[in-house]
This record gives structure tokens, sequence and C-alpha cells, in this order.
RNA sequence: GGGCAUAUAGCUCAGUUGGAUAGAGCAACAGCCUUCUAAGCUGUCGGUCGUAGGUUCGAGUCCUACUAUGCUCGCCA
């Protein structure tokens, strides 16, 4: 609301403070009976050496003498100024926060609240990032809703975003998978099912390990030979990471998540002879038991391993290169890796290296981290098979979703059905890895992803279709009416179900902005949670379409809209689809 | 043992740079469909904010110690 900013300018003009200051200590009333608007006090007790109660009567009276025309302005949008206990109480007329905040909304079109402060800047999103050969599990679909949520956040700002999907494409793993498929490979299991019989290998080979240490050696010696260049090994991890691929992609097409680079580890690793030698140069590199390593006592950490004693690389090494080849091609304003919590810890090493390297606001390059999906008996594991498989639940997801159309809708077509019920399951999903905070581990329960009510994806999209709903069912002269809305229209929107909505959706674009800022979707979605529950009461105690004359209607229906919007587009961030009906 | 997280209602979680009577959803219970979609709405029940100190006019929020849990601590990523 530009009105808190326009108290936030008196205030300042009066306390002779900075309007920024101002802003930040403004807050809404924990009830609305207590006003719209708090100003606390307290903390100018000192400096006055008054109470809060009598600073706060000061400042009223001072609000309601004021000459300039700047504060009559103001005062004309302000119903009445009460003090309680030291706070400062606003009371907005209801009539021109009504006006006020859809106009303002409206301006934001479908994308209300979005701003071009990231013009010219570009952000690297690294997310999604699966292993080659093992299956995509729920664990994944973390990494890649959060990251996908997090990219759109910074498009809405604005920024040029670049999507990253840094494949594990290399490594001793993939020793292990070719010396495991030159003992048990099965080229027709790998045509049919490639992530399976390559799981089905990479599982033999840690159970066989387990009593024949030599194997992890000789997958060692493999990798190796992967490194130099070797043919054989060349064309065997050619021939995994291309099957591999056809199965991501398919769901990556599936989820409407496009990468702009998919650049893998191995892509990286050729530049790591280059860091190598800057690292010597720069005198960092130190030998410790046959392996060469840098220094970070000075950051409170270990020492971050760059080459493994028998010369080959390894992850840090690769993350480095990453960095650099980044920066050179992308001159990014921030790097963002998309990575669960137990690599924090790598990150950190690897930051430091940079920062010891003399690399350019070595802050622009940050970790989101997030947390472990688990049971409730314990982690994920593609050895055991212990895992669930991304594309095993959006399909439960979708298949209960269209149970629960059918039986509201059974005229309905399909092709339709399909549509939707592909949206909300899939939608359903998604939501559940976006609305808590990032950092909290997950403990995986079917019966939880799969409640539709309260909290929940259906739950947004359900009030998605009843704006909808509204619009496809009100007459031609209401929509007319709509169309060209005029302010004395909408100055009649002053119930308190109403004024609650209202001001629940002049949050949203606040919102956005602190998502994006901490990197925490979870923010915005509950915005727009709280919008959807202020609607819900709305809609279920006022008529719209029937409203007691038609000049409420129009303002109600353009409410609606509104809602509808603004929903519309939180929901997009997060990267759920809405749908007309359902 | 060192480092980093986390601890709020029976369960899953919010809680804005420290501010007014700590909030949602789920579960349980009681209501609301002849009325714009009941995947909805309303109400009831439910709390020593891990423990003990400290800072402050004021602490769920900051500091210290302790307890519990999780992650991590070079040749996996």
């Amino acid at each position: 609301m530009r009105i808190v900013n326009d108290i936030a300018v008196e205030l300042a003009t009066y306390l002779e403070e900075d309007v920024a200051d101002v802003v930040m200590n403004l807050s809404s009333p924990p009830r609305p009976e207590m006003g719209d608007v708090a100003f606390p006090c307290f903390r100018l007790a000192k400096r006055f050496r008054k109470s809060p109660q009598d600073i706060a009567n000061d400042l009223k009276t001072r609000f309601e003498t004021e000459e300039r025309d700047a504060a009559v302005e103001l005062l004309a949008k302000i119903e009445r100024i009460e003090t309680a206990g030291g706070y400062l109480n606003f009371f907005i007329k209801r009539d021109y926060l009504a006006r006020s905040i859809i106009r303002e909304s409206i301006e934001g079109g479908d994308r209300p609240g979005t701003s071009s402060e990231g013009e010219g800047k570009t952000v690297i999103v690294e997310y999604s990032s699966p292993n080659i050969a093992k299956p995509f599990h729920v664990g994944h679909g973390f990494s890649t809703f959060l990251g996908e949520a997090v990219a759109n956040l910074y498009e809405y700002g604005g920024y040029n975003v670049e999507r990253f999907n840094h494949l594990g494409d290399y490594g001793t793993q993939f020793g292990k998978l070719i010396v495991a498929w030159k003992l048990w490979g099965d080229a027709d299991a790998l045509q049919e099912s490639p992530i399976d019989e390559l799981t089905r290998i990479y599982v033999k080979f840690h159970d066989v390990a387990e009593n024949n240490p030599e194997l992890e050696n000789e997958a060692r010696a493999a990798f190796g030979r992967l490194e130099q260049g070797g043919k054989d090994e060349l064309a065997l991890w050619q021939q995994f990471r291309d099957v591999s691929l056809r199965e991501f992609n398919r769901i990556y097409e599936r989820l409407g998540i496009h990468f702009d680079n998919t650049n893998g580890e191995s892509f990286y690793s050729p530049m790591i002879p280059a860091v190598v030698d800057e690292l010597k140069e720069k005198n960092l590199l130190i030998e410790s038991e046959g392996a060469q390593v840098v220094d970070l006592e000075e950051f409170g950490l270990n020492p971050c391993l760059i080459l493994k004693s028998d010369g080959s690389t390894i992850y840090a090494s690769r993350d480095i290169a990453s960095i650099l080849y980044r920066k050179r091609e992308y001159e990014f304003y921030k790097n963002i890796y998309v990575v669960g919590i137990p690599q924090k810890n790598h990150f950190n090493q690897v930051f430091a290296v940079m920062e010891k390297m003399g690399f350019p606001n070595p802050e622009s390059n940050m970790h989101v981290a997030f947390g472990t999906v688990k049971f409730a008996d314990g982690a994920f594991s593609t050895r055991t098979g212990n895992v669930i498989i991304l594309e095993d639940l959006l399909d439960t997801s979708v298949a209960k979703t269209r149970a629960i159309i059918e039986e509201n809708n059974p005229t309905m077509e399909s092709v339709e059905i399909d549509d939707i019920a592909e949206k909300i399951g899939v939608g359903a999903v998604r939501y559940t890895f976006l609305r808590n905070g990032r950092e909290r581990d997950i403990v995986f329960s079917w019966e939880d992803v799969l409640d539709f009510e309260g909290e929940s994806a259906p739950y947004l999209l359900y009030t998605v279709t009843r704006c909808a709903s509204l619009e496809r069912r009100a007459p031609e002269s209401l929509l007319e009416r709509v169309q060209q809305i005029g302010d004395e229209e909408l100055e009649l929107l002053v119930s308190d179900d109403e004024q609650e909505l209202l001001k629940e959706i002049s949050r949203f674009p606040a919102s956005v902005i602190s998502a994006r800022e901490s990197h925490e979707p979870s923010v915005m979605m509950r915005q727009v949670m709280t919008i959807a529950r202020a609607f819900n009461a709305f809609y279920h105690n006022a008529h719209i379409l029937r409203a007691e004359n038609e000049a409420l209607g129009a303002a109600r229906l353009v409410l609606a809209q509104v809602v509808g919007r603004t929903i519309s587009a939180g929901l997009r961030i997060a990267g759920i689809e809405p749908v007309e009906r359902m």
C-alpha cells in the first residue's frame, strides 16, 4: 500500500529520521479493530525522555494539526488515529483503501508486484543436478522444484536467469559402473529400462565389493582411464550418459522445466589443470599425504582437497573450475547452488578457496541449501532400493486427482480431465516441497502429500477456479461494467471481509520480494494461502453475482478477478499451473 | 572430539531488524449444500515456545551453559 509509505514520510519528517528506518518499524496491528497501520513508539522513549504513550499522543496531535499540503492530503485518507499502550494506530478510510489497492493490483496485470530491479543482471541458478545412471527420486524433486521456484522469483524481479543443470556425470562412481558393466551388464535390459539396469549393476557392485575390496581399486583405476580418455571407458560412459539423459528429459518435459545449460561435471574436468596452475602460481597449493590441498585454517575450515594422491580430480576442483568458467562466460551477478544441506561444508570450502584466490565478490556465490527427504525410519538410499521415484509419486497423485474430478464432474470430457488432473496432481506434489522453510527435513508420507484439503495446492487451485467460474457465469452487462469499473464502485468494498481480503492482496508484492531475497518460496506461498483463505471466507459470506445492487456486484467481481490473478501469479512462480475448473 | 543446523498445540509447520492477548493446516468433536463449485465455510478442543540462567521498559525471537536430534569433519558427490 502506497499510503503506508506516505505515513512513513510524514513520521520521518516529524522525527527527523530516515524514511527507510520508519518503514521498517511500521507494522500491522494484531487485530483489525485496532487499526490498519501501527507505529510502535517504545524505542523513542529514551531520545525524547517521555513515555511511549505520551510520544504516541504527541505524534497523533501533530498529524491532526499539521497544515502542510502533503499532510492535509494524507489526513484526508485517514479515518482516525488512535493511541494504545505506546502504539500509534492509523485507521485508513475504507473506501480509499479499497480503491487504491485494487487500482494498484490492476496495474500489475497478470504479474502483480513484478519489478525491474534486476534489469541487466544475470543470475545463475544451479538446481536439479541428478546423477547419471541413478533413479530420479523425490530427493531430486526437492532441488528441482525449489530451484525452479527460485529461478522464477528472480525472473519476476526482472533478472536475466540462466538455469543450470549440473549433471553428476563424472567421478569414481563411473569407474564402478564401468567395472560392474563389464562383469554383469545386460545390453538388452539397458535398452529396455536403462536406469533400472544401471541401478541393478551399481547395487551389485557394492554388494560384491564388500567382500572384495580390490573392486574399489579397479573402479578408481577405471575412472582414471576414463579421465585420460580411454576408448572403451569413454564409449561406455557416453552410452550411460545418453540413456540416462533421455529419461531425465522426459521428466523435465512433464514438469515444464527447461534448462539453459546442462554441462555436467565432465564438462569442467578438462579445465582443472588450469585451476591447479593458478593455485600453484598463487602459492595456495600444498602437498599433504600425497594429495594436493588448499589450507583454509584462517576460515576455520578443514583443508580443501584439490587433487587426489593418484592425481585425479575431485568434486571440489570441478566446482572451482565451474565458478571460473561461469564468471568468464556469464559475468554473473549471483551464482546460486540449490543443493542439499549435507554439502554445506563443501560449499563453504569451495567459496573460501575462491576468496583466497582473489575472486571478485566471493559472496556472489551462494549455497541455497535444503533439507533431506527421508522416511520415518531413515534416509533414502539408492543402494538398498529404499527410494520413492518421483514419477511414481506424480502418477499416484494424478490418479487420485483424476478420481476426485470424475466424482465431482460426471459430465466432464476425458481429455479435459486428463489435462486438469495432470496439472493439479503435479501441483500438489510441487507444493509439498515449497510450503515450508527449505532447510527443514521432509519426512515422506503418502498421506501428507496426497492430502488435498486445507493447506494444499488443490485448495489454492480451487480458489482460482471459483474466481474463474464467477467470470464465466457473470451476465454480459455486469462484465461490461467491470471492464470500465469506476472508483465510486470500488469504494463500495468496505465490509470487514472485503477489507481483510484487500489488505492481504496488498501484501503479495512484498512477499515476493522477501521470498526472492531469502530464497524462500514458502514466504510467498504462505501469503498466497492467506489470500485464498480470506477470499473463501468472503465468498462464503457475500453474494457476488447476486449482490444487493449491480454496482456492488461489479466491484466484488473485480475483487474476485484480482484475487484470481494474484493467486495464479503466485502459483506460476511456484511452477504450478492454474486451472479454470476442477 | 571440532564445526553447522534444529527444538513452538497430539501431528506437520508459521511467527516479520526484540513489541499489543503466540497463529495456521491436519487429527478429534459440533454445525452449514433447494442459494455464484462442500477439494469449501463456521465453531469447540488443544501451549511451562527443549531446560536453566542473562541482557532489555519488553524475549518464542538476542547472549551463555546444558540436554536431545540431525548433518558434516581430504582421496564419494
